[in-house]
DNA sequence: CTGCTTGCAAAACTTTTGCAGACGG
DNA sequence: CCGTCTGCAAAAGTTTTGCAAGCAG
């Protein structure tokens, strides 16, 4: 799948990625801008070591300290999605659109997987993906009522 | 909300919860046991340290590394569904039935909100739970097609 | 200029591992 | 009894923090 190329969510252009860093109240600094395409360039669901790798190709001098704090910006501002973990180490989705991830309980290799209709999904998800499944939750990230009141 | 009386994924009994690591193939010890009885004491969404402190409350002696071992082992079976975190650690969900979990960027709290159709669900998510919703997504636990085979 | 951000290095945690002994089936 | 499972303690990772210097707005 090339999400890469043809993923509508992904903010293209530095310009773009600045400003909305600032449009929530942040700095636009070269090492976030960076940041933020590295996610888009380590792979599918990259952990923070595959972004800090990433990242370093265009600026060696970037920090895994500023990758960590810059991540946990990105997650605050729904730029970027926290994801569950296997290996003990957090993983990043920067396509924050509406999709299924597959989370293989043994290897922990995430899959992504798209239907059109939500009674697709329910239904049938063996056969579609011949993904065996164990269990599965709809995730929705954002903020509790107390902590909107808090800001 | 009352998950732990009420609750119809839970395993009550001792002997049911032994039938059930058996019938996985792997041995029933009171570990084990007492571990799964503690997931649902230990409040909701535990993380690895809540349940162990629940669990020496029955048997002092359990280690911490022998709880690691046994969450493993249990997400494994589908017994319990290992979460997304926001602190750095791994949090747990006993419940393995569908729910939607809310889990709040800033302070990692975990809401369980319940609805009947799917519909409702993705329409007017923010009114109905007072959470603002930043992103979400459905994630399916089990085997890929990969590790299916690999067994 | 001001104070948010960064890089560095250390500290704090979380999770995994190796091994000898215990015990479930 | 055999081989899985446990507890211990150490090792390996991951994430956070404090601080001085740098730079965005």
């Amino acid at each position: 799948m090339k999400r890469h190329e043809t993923n509508v969510n992904m903010i293209s252009s530095r310009d773009a990625i600045a400003d909305t860093i600032r449009k929530n109240g942040f700095r636009a600094t070269p090492q976030r801008v960076v940041i933020y395409e590295a996610l888009w360039k380590a792979g599918s669901h990259p952990s923070v070591l595959e972004i800090h790798e990433y990242a370093t190709k265009t600026d060696p001098s970037i920090s895994l300290a500023t990758v960590y704090k810059t991540l946990q910006l990105f997650s605050d501002i729904g730029l970027v999605r926290e994801m569950g973990l296997r290996d003990g180490s957090a993983r990043y989705d920067p396509d924050t659109e509406f999709h299924i991830n597959l989370v293989c309980n043994k290897c922990g290799k995430v899959e992504d997987f798209n239907s059109v209709s939500m009674d697709q999904i329910v239904s049938n998800l063996d056969e579609k993906s011949g993904f065996q499944v164990l269990s599965y939750s709809f995730e929705v990230r954002g903020l509790c009522s107390d902590c909107q009141r808090r800001v």
